[in-house]
RNA sequence: GUGAGUGUAGCCCAGCGGUCUAAGGCGCCAGGUUGUGGCCCUGGAGAUCGAGGGUUCAAAUCCCUCCACUCACCCCA
């Protein structure tokens, strides 16, 4: 028999409800906050993500499906949004729109090869959306309060929103350094990856979990302490709105991501007291991303989302969904000219939007209607052959048992 | 990629070397009067016990390999 790819999973019948339901959620907070959405190809040339991402980032180090094709092509099957979005930007000509262009994307499939884990996939689905031509800090304030307003729209509780602001070209570089230093007097404390991670990715040394690292990351320097006199009056003004919104946030000074683009502001949403794939959403600026793929500087801010995660914590929280529409009518019948009148009348009444499930097979109709009651119709239409030689129909209401002769042509008005 | 745990019908699971031609519950199908559901009763279908190999007179039960899931690391959504 053959099963899914590891890591990959089949979005079941029953499982559909939530995901319709996230669905309307995003399309509402789009709409609310002037969003458009922008659907982009599941594989791009493999150097959008190399050049985006970041060459030394684990995404592209060790995690994307990159192929050949026959036309010798190398493609990725695309392990973010954002980059996407960035590349249709500019190849459709959008910086000549008023900006800040503002676009999102839903239900996209994203690829990394990775571990599986619950929460953790190598497809999972994606939401996120992006503003692109504006640094005003009110912009990444609306950014941020859309994203806590969507969470909060879910139904979710306790949520919490963690903030950083990581610097720009100019002041980033002298924070790394200074995180450098510190670092390099403490290798003696340090545990094996975080002498790797001292090479590769120092922002990652302050994540490391590890007790005698932390007592290195709790002295090390904070980026928010090495700022520039622009990004400083920029987070401190984005802090302001956000009081003035009353979000409640969390400095959190190790708080880091994983893409290489991400400059200023940074920040995350997820559950309180979760877990390590707790992560609900994620975004930030990417202020050099738009010049680094061959466009003008254009600074830029954007959040992405897993619609996975979203579904695992609304049955963790126990948030009821509404269910999903279905037919309210069960057409019975019994022998061969009321299975023609059935047939008819199922078509009839479908065409008059009326939805319909229609016995099919001859089964006792005993049978027929258990299964109408699994399938929780609220009336029954049952054809007999008394029925069709008076031109009649017996309607049940499933409810309460009670049944009438009716003729068809009065069903549209009782069926309501 | 590293470490650990788990894997029995569609689902939940009992069994942990011979009494297993594998039990139970849910679900599914059918019957319990002649054309009528939901409750109840009865019956039925459905499992090469994750896959392959090995140990043994004997393996769902022990060992190995592989596959998958779960947890931690890592990474992130």
């Amino acid at each position: 028999m053959y099963q899914v790819p590891r890591g990959t999973s089949d979005i079941l019948p029953e499982e559909q409800a939530y995901w319709r339901y996230v669905e309307q959620k995003v399309v509402n907070i789009c709409q609310l906050y002037g969003y458009e959405r922008l659907d982009s190809p599941v594989f791009e040339d493999t150097g959008l993500f190399t050049r985006s991402v970041g060459q030394g980032t684990d995404i592209v180090e060790k995690e994307m499906y990159t192929f050949t094709d026959k036309g010798g092509n190398k493609l990725t099957l695309r392990p973010e949004g954002t980059a996407p979005v960035c590349r249709a930007y500019l190849e459709h000509g959008m910086p000549n729109l008023p900006q800040p262009v503002k676009l999102y994307y839903y239900f996209i499939p994203v690829f990394r090869y990775e571990r599986p884990q619950a929460g953790r996939y190598r497809q999972h689905y994606q939401f996120g959306f992006e503003a692109i031509g504006e640094d005003d800090p009110a912009l990444d304030a609306e950014v941020i309060d859309m994203a806590w307003q969507f969470f909060l729209s879910l139904g979710l509780r306790h949520l919490s929103l963690q903030l950083n602001s990581i610097g720009c070209r100019q002041c980033r570089p002298i924070h790394l350094n200074a995180l450098k230093d510190h670092y390099a007097r403490h290798t003696a404390k340090l545990c094996a990856d975080c002498k790797v991670r001292l090479e590769r990715n120092p922002l990652r040394l302050l994540d490391c979990k590890k007790s005698s690292c932390q007592v290195v990351a709790n002295s090390a320097p904070r980026s928010t302490d090495y700022l520039c006199p622009q990004c400083g009056a920029h987070f401190s003004r984005l802090k302001k709105y956000l009081d003035l919104l009353e979000i409640p946030f969390t400095l959190n000074h190790r708080l880091v991501r994983g893409l290489d683009y991400y400059t200023r502001t940074v920040f995350e949403i997820q559950p309180r007291g979760a877990g390590a794939q707790g992560t609900l959403g994620g975004g930030g600026r990417y202020d050099d991303l738009i010049e680094e793929l061959g466009g003008k500087p254009t600074p830029a801010i954007g959040l992405a989302a897993g619609i996975e995660r979203m579904v695992l914590n609304l049955k963790k929280q126990a948030i009821p969904v509404p269910p999903l529409p279905r037919p309210r009518v069960f057409i019975a019948h019994l022998g061969n000219e009321a299975r023609d009148e059935a047939i008819k009348l199922a078509s009839r009444l479908r065409r008059a939007g009326t939805g319909i499930i229609m016995a099919t097979g001859q089964r006792s109709l005993k049978a027929q209607l258990r299964q109408a009651n699994t399938a929780a119709t609220r009336h029954a239409v049952i054809i007999g052959e008394q029925e069709v030689k008076t031109g009649t129909v017996i309607l049940r209401d499933m409810a309460n048992a009670q049944q009438k002769t009716v003729i068809p042509a009065d069903l549209p008005g009782l069926l309501g």
